[in-house]
DNA sequence: TAAAAAATATGATATAAATCATATTTAAGA
DNA sequence: TCTTAAATATGATTTATATCATATTTTTTA
């Protein structure tokens, strides 16, 4: 569905949005522990968010990435157009170049409604109001 | 969303309903110009959906591959799950081992009801139903 | 201003997926 | 029964993804 990288990212993301702020900086040791990622690899993958500027960071002692108040707005989809690129979710089931309303591929017209509805809830939610669901405990990340 | 390998099962067999019986038999070679998919890649797919019973073959001059009417009237899920296994449709978005209805990850609910739709159809409609959509060219492969 | 703690940059390795290649087996037809 | 055309079985190669490792830069604080 997705990969391990996107999945990786959305579940560090959501955690700075719950655990960090710009007082509160978190190393990616302390994360990797908690989050259940390699070391090493999420290293990579929040680096490779930060230079998009999707997430926040500081080196030296005392710092760590964070999730800045401009992070936390942004819409949950821009994680996973990040690493995934926009193809991915919006590519055909079958792999057809051409693949559309006027002229579907056997499954466009039962995928596509519900790709729409989902599409649309990704791009227009934030991560913080993702992250609110979580405070509340109406949902969950490990 | 599905690795190449049941994206081209997919396309093959559905080739296969419009294009075969057991009198009407096709080739590797004919096939793969036709849907586009690298003729040894192909072959390979072709060989483990026979081996699964999903699809035909007979061996020898005159030979090739094709779809029984019992095959036709499987439904599509089968040639997903036969490549892929049931996890990947089925797994949490983010990976979770453990998401579900009782404790959701925060994508659950907005994945859930469309998942169960999609599944529900592709695991009842046959192969041959959406063959005809292709046949009435309500619907396309290429 | 030196030491330490953090991210950053870069690249190496491992694993999995996709693709290619070919010798073997089977069946048809001359 | 020999030749030929097909699938089958097997494995090699290539490419992409996932993972690991480490030297460099930045920032804090003693």
């Amino acid at each position: 569905m997705l990969s391990n990288s996107s999945k990786y990212a959305l579940k560090a993301v959501l955690f700075l949005a719950l655990h960090t702020n710009i007082d509160q900086k978190m190393t990616v040791k302390e994360m990797s522990g908690q989050v259940t990622v390699p070391k090493a690899y999420l290293a990579k993958i929040l680096q490779d968010l930060a230079k998009r500027n999707l997430i926040s960071s500081t080196r030296g002692p005392k710092g760590g990435f964070y999730l800045s108040d401009r992070n936390k707005s942004q819409p949950l989809s821009s994680i996973i157009y990040a690493i995934e690129g926009h193809r991915s979710l919006n590519s055909c089931l079958i792999g057809l170049d051409y693949c559309n309303e006027d002229k579907p591929c056997p499954l466009h017209d039962l995928l596509s409604a519900s790709r729409d509805q989902i599409l649309n809830v990704i791009e227009t939610v934030s991560v913080e109001a993702f992250a609110a669901d979580l405070e509340a405990q109406k949902t969950f990340l490990l």
